[in-house]
DNA sequence: CGGCTCGTTGAAGAAAATCAACTCGAGTGG
DNA sequence: CCACTCGAGTTGATTTTCTTCAACGAGCCG
């Protein structure tokens, strides 16, 4: 329920490609130009925060297009241990991997705005389109290549790294934090740890120490001022981060 | 179509579908019919044990299929730090979500027998058939969907878990073990470890675990006896484990 | 046999989890 | 307006789990 106040939102960056120029729906003759615009046929509808838009186990009968917001990915093993799997931002689409049932469940992290569209149809007018069908493949060759990378962070890196990375993902996924600096910060301490495989305790003193190195600020509990985002690129323990394409000079050293 | 092969292979069931009828290749007029025979048309490639079938940054020409063996697809981070993202067993397709670049280099952990195939002629005559390209969505969603289970674990299970976790997919993607319950391992205590992000040590010791409470006995470093199978299920930290369909009785309770 | 790798086991240490107290703000209601 | 509560976040003290360091053992091959 935090800052969906229209701007707030597209100040820090969110509003990736949020809502494209409208274009007639595809059905019948006209092809669709891209896979965001196959949601367009269908309404806009509202998600209250920490409201569900699908759950694991149900059959996944239709895929859902975040135009505003943030919903996480999230699956809950027993005794009150969750894990969130991946957050989806504004252009993201829920489900593009999803065969038979959802593997997890997708919540709203803040109030979110969702165009959905039946498998059926989004299926049969990616395969019928020669413009779509690549951009189709390249979704779930991403999907998985971040995967990866997020088995990668929760194998090897300790809590410094996994904080950074998480940051630096968030800076490039959810927009770029700008000339101020001021990166919003959507989702809760909670979903922050969940999806980062630590406690909030462990996330909440290891942004304190960055702070304390003078690396970020907090402002508030949704925003964090960076600093030095070239430092925040090295502390990400990969091993090129000097070379990291999101290393090139941000002013500070 | 699994165990036709005849060898140690077979006998620790990992040519789960190895090599197909003979069917002449598709080029031209004769359609695939299974992704699998898209290979068919390559040469059989020996790989020996911790030799490179491809590395991580090359740009991905080709697409690998394991025959015989086992691969293991790694990512290096700094200062001798080693993920591993996955095992690829016989019947696997090797980049089958890479676009670009290879993400990772993928290694024999044991001698393998391959395939390869360039990525032009693969998309190719995927995207041409009707019956291959449902079969290389499903590909891609169960690789994704792996992922994420890969990541639950990572996020949320301790030691005994992940290694009971282990188990039980090497005992289901290898191939069964059978009455006798004896389950191969063909990867070293390095390979679980950077897999399962511990230590060479804490793999060790759980296995000790394990087999001091008579629920595994190991027999030689390679190959483990499965003496309860359930009880290695419900340890493995899913919330449904008791109603798992790796459950349905064993014997032992 | 000696030298090697790989695996196991023990002891010590470190990182993160757990448990618990406290702060901060927002909202509520007197 | 202020006291109160409630949830989220921070911080400290303690514990647990796993890692690290180190020694040792088993199998293998020259």
């Amino acid at each position: 329920m935090l800052m969906q106040g229209k701007n707030a939102f597209e100040i820090a960056g969110y509003a990736r490609e949020a809502v494209q120029p409208r274009t007639s729906p595809s059905r019948g003759s006209t092809p669709c130009q891209s896979l965001l615009a196959l949601f367009q046929m269908s309404a806009l509808e509202t998600v209250p925060a920490s409201k569900a838009v699908c759950w694991e186990g149900d059959s996944a009968s239709h895929l859902f297009q975040v135009v505003e917001g943030v919903v996480r990915l999230q699956r809950i093993i027993g005794e009150g241990r969750r894990a969130i799997t991946a957050f989806q931002y504004a252009g993201d689409v829920v489900g593009a991997f999803v065969q038979g049932e959802f593997p997890f469940t997708a919540e709203a992290v803040t109030e979110c705005k969702i165009r959905r569209i039946s498998r059926k149809t989004f299926l049969s007018e990616v395969t019928g389109s020669d413009v779509l069908r690549p951009e189709y493949i390249k979704l779930l060759c991403e999907e998985t290549a971040a995967a990866h990378e997020q088995m990668v962070l929760l194998s090897k890196k300790n809590a410094e790294e996994r904080l950074c990375s998480f940051l630096v993902e968030l800076a490039s996924r959810g927009g770029a934090p700008g000339q101020t600096g001021l990166l919003q910060v959507p989702m809760n301490r909670q979903d922050i740890a969940d999806y980062l495989g630590m406690t909030i305790e462990t996330v909440s003193r290891t942004i304190s120490k960055l702070a304390a190195r003078k690396i970020v600020v907090p402002e508030g509990r949704h925003n964090l001022r960076i600093i030095c985002f070239s430092r925040l690129s090295r502390l990400c323990g990969n091993a090129d981060a000097f070379h990291s394409e999101n290393c090139h000079r941000m002013g500070i050293h």
